[in-house]
DNA sequence: GATGAATGAGTATTCATTCAT
DNA sequence: TATGAATGAATACTCATTCAT
């Protein structure tokens, strides 16, 4: 995905530390705003050592990104939850994965530009959300949901919200309380019941 | 919004001929990869005249946004509609704002380096969700729908949703048909409409 | 050939001073070791200016070459001339031109690697030998010499001896002296005359 | 030459084996397209590996050259030639040179910035002349060519014609073909025979 | 001898922006 | 208003070379 995996120990912590550089300088001062410089000052690395680990300064981006999904979003395994718990357990976490949003925006115009990235944030998403849309099946499923229901677009519709809440904290556009919304999302799963007539 | 109001028809016209190029490269190519330069040569004016017309190449990036949503997007008004058939057709013209939704994804990621990019567009975004808000609240009384769901966070709720979708779309991650997708919003709204009858 | 022609008078000069500037450090420190910055710096201009009249480095490199044969090669016209005298003038002036051989080897290294340059120094080099190939031509008819000889093979063959000892002075190789050399070059020339049997 | 003598057989063969690939690589995409991690990869070596061999990218092209030489040309000895037949003989194999010809071409261009370079190319071409001249001049005498004319100025410029035709043939100029030239040679060679007999 | 991760200086080039005409 | 030549800072990226293992 990206370089030759590098084999040494030091290597790999070398390739773990721009990781992490790679996450907070995006974050904090935006990709276009970063220089790679920055990037290797903030590593303790010299910049040459960036292009050992990564192709590009686009394909830390992306690697600081998958490295987040795995980090903060519980997208594998699901104890036994019912979708409602499962995905309110969900927003509950919202807060914590600002940066994740922030450089998702980030990414979403990169790749508008380099084939590269969107081929691998292609590759990234649609895993992600193929994990989802099992578990939200199988959830759909054992709670009896009404099987109308495309469960494919609930799961890319609550991801896309997501996503786009991103956007609009990128403009810093005030959002409603996250307990208004949630009672919202709760409301729309209610939707999901089979109609009780 | 842009230096001082133009006077000239003349004025006016190299000024929408500029908004027209740069939407077209915009969504064309990405906002990076377009020059000024390139901007000048396809409106068949010098680069340096595009200083008269806008601060910045990104103020030019957010007069196309604010010219297409005026253009594309059906905020304001609506006629003797239901919530339901409000939304139902604006889903329908969905597909007429890729291009919308494309700079939306590129201003984002300007807006967090760029803080006038970020003032512009947190003023444009207000608005728009100010007049949707008032709209939806109005259907709201007016079709009786369940008074404890804050229509604030719906129409919030909605449009992250499309912009997330314009998010997933710079990755062409597969979406669901739109019509799958209307439904589930339709069923949405549905819930919210009064028991009876 | 390179960039637009430029319009207005200072651009011309500007332009005229970077061929100078361009032909003085290439001959002094090699192709090689000549940066942009090095070439902005002794025109008084910035590297930025370089580019709104050369593509590359390389068709500066080009340009100055082909500014040179101009300037230093008395390719057109001759008077009423034997071929020994044309031949003898050209070599007359060998030690003037010194630096377009030196210039003439980066070329040819350039070329190789870069197919533009090759391009144009191919149109260069044609055009330079198809001139001299009529003259040559020219003279061969009117002083009688043998018919039988083909005269596009001595052209090319005296300017490939000269191009020939630019490489050789590259090393720094011991050449023969002028006196000694130009009597070969006689001694060749007198071979092409009909054999009087 | 470089590097202290390799002593192990292994060490033999990888520095061979590099000298190979040092001259395929050069003369197919140009010395200074070519990388030192080209080259390694090519050789299924380590760029480090290269360093213990040469001390230089450029020690390595000169290598190459000198091994060429070797090959490619058949400087040394002469059975019983004639000078005539002896140069006929060189002609022939011209085609096969071309790939050294190119390596000379590059050479030059280095050697204008690498002090090195010019001190490894100055000896290499120094003691090739020599040995050549000394057997023109053995042949001088033996078939009582005139002694009026300077055979070491003979044996340079048939050198740098073949030089100068290698710089022509990057710039991909069309040349006479091998049999017009080499009978324009011929009758020089020719005219320098004792009129008698 | 060989490895390959790291160095770190170096470079060409681009580009938004300005301003004299 | 428009021109377009010039600015000049900024930047990603390459690459020969070193050295601890």
């Amino acid at each position: 995905m990206s370089a030759a995996e590098p084999l040494t120990q030091k290597a790999r912590t070398t390739r773990a530390a721009l990781v992490r550089s790679g996450y907070e300088l995006f974050v904090e001062q935006g990709y276009g705003a970063v220089s790679v410089r920055d990037l290797a000052r903030r590593t303790q690395v010299t910049s040459g050592a960036l292009y050992g680990h990564f192709r590009n300064k686009a394909d830390l981006l992306v690697a600081a990104i998958a490295d987040h999904i795995d980090r903060d979003l519980q997208v594998k395994g699901t104890g036994a939850d019912t979708l409602r718990t499962y995905v309110r357990r969900q927003w509950r976490s919202y807060g914590a994965r600002a940066g994740l949003r922030a450089l998702l925006v980030e990414a979403a115009a990169a790749a508008r530009i380099d084939p590269e990235v969107e081929r691998q944030m292609h590759e990234l998403q649609t895993a992600q959300l193929a994990e989802w849309k099992a578990i939200y099946r199988g959830l759909q499923e054992i709670e009896g949901l009404d099987p109308a229901v495309d469960m494919d677009a609930v799961v890319t519709m609550l991801w896309a919200t997501e996503l786009g809440l991103g956007v609009l904290e990128s403009w810093d556009v005030d959002l409603p309380k996250p307990t208004t919304w949630s009672r919202v999302v709760d409301r729309f799963l209610a939707s999901l019941e089979p109609a009780e007539r």
